[in-house]
DNA sequence: ACATCATATTCCCATATGGGAATGTGTCAA
DNA sequence: TTGACACATTCCCATATGGGAATATGATGT
């Protein structure tokens, strides 16, 4: 087998620098396909390439406007990531530890009721 | 030019989902590349070569004990993914939202418990 | 020294990549 | 209709992939 494709999941999809910057760049809103490309100084059908592949797996949205694309984020598609990469946040975030203390604490509370 | 590298950063690294499992195996404490292999169902020059890449962006550690290696997770070099999702949780979760999260997360300890 | 166990490494291959260059597609204005 | 514009798509290629199979490495026990 070859590495997984790109469009497989966003995982695949925001591996690449260049997709990170595009959906950097739509954080502040909306934007054109051109307008991407000259904010991040590549070729026009480089940033269409990674729009669709950014649009395949659901993190950006299309609205087409005469011969515009405006091209807008979809924040929730990264939520998985999200999700995955917060089951190891207790391994360097303190806050998270005391609120894991505060859970422990409650469940033990929970034991001694029940 | 090709896709970028598997080991180029966290990002790449963690792109493939053997890999996530591999970390998420980790996460109950050291394992060795036998333990992985079966308990993932992989082969071991499989297995092998994934710890390879994780070892190679620092998401894991190892120790030489005789003829075993322990492999052990090394939660912050995950932090940079962490870092850069987070920038984008506002399009999703609302203060309330969390606060929903939060209780749900406390409803699934409780069943856990009991 | 030897056999065995636990891993790592190498070789193989089908497959997908990202970027450049060129071309296709659809929209608007005159 | 014709041209200009904004994008998308196609073709190209060097490069890396993940997995299987085979082999190498290195430590342990006898």
């Amino acid at each position: 087998m070859a590495r997984t494709p790109t469009t497989t999941d966003v995982f695949n999809a925001v591996a690449e620098a260049s997709r990170r910057d595009l959906l950097d760049a739509l954080g502040s809103g909306e934007a054109t396909v051109g307008e991407l490309a000259e904010r991040l100084g590549l070729s026009q059908p480089t940033v269409s390439k990674h729009l669709g592949v950014l649009r395949a797996v659901g993190v950006v949205h299309v609205r087409v406007d005469g011969k515009h694309r405006w091209y807008r984020l979809n924040g929730p598609a990264l939520k998985p990531i999200h999700d995955w990469v917060r089951t190891f946040e207790r391994t360097w975030n303190t806050r998270l530890d005391r609120l894991d203390d505060l859970l422990a604490e409650l469940h033990s509370q929970e034991k001694k009721q029940s």
